[in-house]
DNA sequence: TTTGGCACTCTGATGACCAGAGTGCCAAAA
DNA sequence: TTTTGGCACTCTGGTCATCAGAGTGCCAAA
């Protein structure tokens, strides 16, 4: 798509604003009445032809107004609306909010999602941080009752998984203990291949946990992330008109089918780099699906990657409809990634 | 409320049973010709009529058909449906599930809310068991940058908590681990409370983490329940008609605020007694917000509780549109319920 | 290249109309 | 006393015609 003439981009530009607010297609007259344009309707209504022609606007019927096709919204966002900042008092009161928040991963998701899911009016998710490949930190083992066994494993991110397993005798907390403390010193700073082999080292009685904890990193290191927290989903409800329930009970099931969201979401942290805590970062904007996803045909959603490469990373991202105010979406989603690159900078301890 | 007679409550039931699975109003011709009744129309009239001067059932305008109030379905569910037994089949596929899931409380609440949401097709929601009092059982300390901290702290009902903290100097993981163990001596079994009392007895050092420990399990016996699962929201949207968005919107909010479902299920916890593994236990079906929630107007919930007593507790249920297949919905809660006080038998040991 | 004018078209709201379904009531039958 | 058949009445939901309003496309003039 070559570059649009300046005039022809504030048409565009004026459009998009115009009907992701007020959700009517817009015409030719009313463009120039509400922007005081200098040109008279007859001229507009040439541009919204051109732009018509090159298939970034269209007409819902002959005789309407016009409104974005996804192509135009994806113009409009890659090369108009460029990365706005959010507004000084709104940074603030993010930063604010995380300030009073305890030192607690689980919490610092939860606010990430209710705020972008309160800023954004739409629905948020984010991931909690997770490694690409998972490191043996911390082994528990904690006796329940008879030879069913609670075990605690602590990985280098901090996720914290937790299992029951049956063992083949029964022993004490005594027993546990020492066991524990084996494995803890044998498998340090290991990943699940590593463990692997190092099984072949150890007593019976040990290889029977070994391989559960080998099991349970190789679960974490297959899954994008080891939990998504999702919010916001009431504003799912009114913002697309309820033109179609098909077209709502799609997005519900993007945020509720964890495969598909996990799809998305892998894509992200897969093809973009992770905003810092500058801020400087990229902001990936998925429009209508762009033809991977058929689930997200009429939606879009505005995605984000946040932490250090190395270390615990995560995604982030907003669901919302197509007609979705982008620049203040793009503007919040960038700057709650900076937050949480932040987070984990001080946690994980990488300054940059 | 007095008994209705056996013809009466004959016609109540139909029309239930009838307007919730054609959702129209149903007439008395109509009725008498499908279910073969012995009586004409007329007389069938008169006792629609006189069942809705009784308040049971009503009419949406002057000349159509009748369906039932809330009081009429509370009549239907309390006095009319009892507690049916789920099939057979339905009985061993669910179990089967259950015995195919590794030992693993996470698993064991998805796939409660999975089970409960498909075969009552609405939305589903289940606590993660949980103490009203908790106990301490064990904590572990993980050194991560600096006086940063890992605190993973594991409760009597197996329930892990962790949060980070920041200690006034920072300690080798050794010393970390010393410093556990002799938390973990000193407060073995311990309630929030004692702990407190305990607090008294230590060094400053132990002070700083050992207060940290009491808030995290102040504020587990606070909550109702540790974690909320949730899932098959998007049966929700298409169930009522989406005879309007606002009845939607109420139903979802229940989903999304916990406070909201929290007091709801605490209800539950409070006034009625867990399901046995026998599965013999009770169900309470809330219909219509019963004048307590607003936002429940035209949502019924089945709600159930599951577990021991005195050891971890947990409430599980349905929500879905008034008009709703009340005898199936029941019969699964309660199924499911006794299956979950099963497996906390045999995790936590009483046997009953 | 821009502008004013004009004919054309499509939507969305309104009101009339009609078939269908269900009720309430009444008098007759059981 | 209860049940039944009959009948007039009423309300919904779909269809159709109509009409004002808004916007377009095109053309000729500036």
């Amino acid at each position: 798509m070559p570059d649009l003439s300046p005039r022809r981009e504030t048409i565009l530009s004026l459009v998009v604003r115009e009907y992701t607010a007020s959700r009517t297609p817009v015409g030719s007259k009313w463009l120039v009445q509400k922007y005081d344009l200098q040109m008279s309707p007859a001229t507009v209504r040439a541009e919204l032809a051109a732009l018509e022609e090159l298939g970034l606007l269209c007409h819902p019927h002959p005789s309407a107004g016009r409104l974005p096709t996804e192509e135009g919204y994806r113009y409009y966002v890659h090369r108009i609306v460029g990365e706005p900042r959010l507004p000084l008092d709104e940074q603030r009161r993010i930063r604010h909010q995380f300030h009073q928040a305890r030192l607690d991963i689980d919490q610092w998701m939860q606010l990430a999602v209710a705020i972008l899911a309160q800023s954004s009016q739409s629905a948020a998710v984010v991931t909690a941080p997770h490694m690409r490949q998972s490191r043996f930190k911390h082994l528990e083992l904690i006796s329940t009752q008879g030879r069913l066994v609670l075990l605690v494993l602590v990985l280098g991110s901090g996720q914290v998984m937790q299992q029951m397993l049956t063992l083949a005798q029964p022993l004490s907390q005594e027993e546990l203990g020492q066991m524990a403390e084996r494995l803890n010193n044998s498998c340090q700073g290991l990943s699940a291949r590593e463990i692997g082999v190092t099984l072949r080292n150890l007593s019976l009685l040990e290889l029977e946990v070994g391989s559960f904890v080998r099991e349970m990193m190789t679960r974490a290191d297959e899954r994008v992330a080891s939990r998504i927290y999702s919010g916001g989903l009431g504003h799912l409800l009114n913002s697309p008109d309820l033109e179609s329930g098909d077209a709502i009970q799609r997005g519900v099931r993007v945020l509720e089918e964890r495969a598909l969201l996990e799809d998305v979401l892998s894509w992200v942290l897969r093809t973009a780099e992770p905003v810092p805590c500058t801020g400087g970062g990229s902001v990936r904007v998925l429009i209508g699906g762009e033809g991977r996803w058929e689930e997200l045909r009429d939606w879009s959603m505005v995605l984000a990657h946040y932490g250090l490469a190395g270390h615990a990373v995560g995604a982030m991202g907003v669901l919302g409809p197509t007609r979705m105010p982008y620049g203040r979406v793009i503007s919040s989603v960038r700057y709650v990634a900076g937050v949480l690159t932040g987070l984990m900078n001080q946690v994980y301890g990488c300054e940059d």
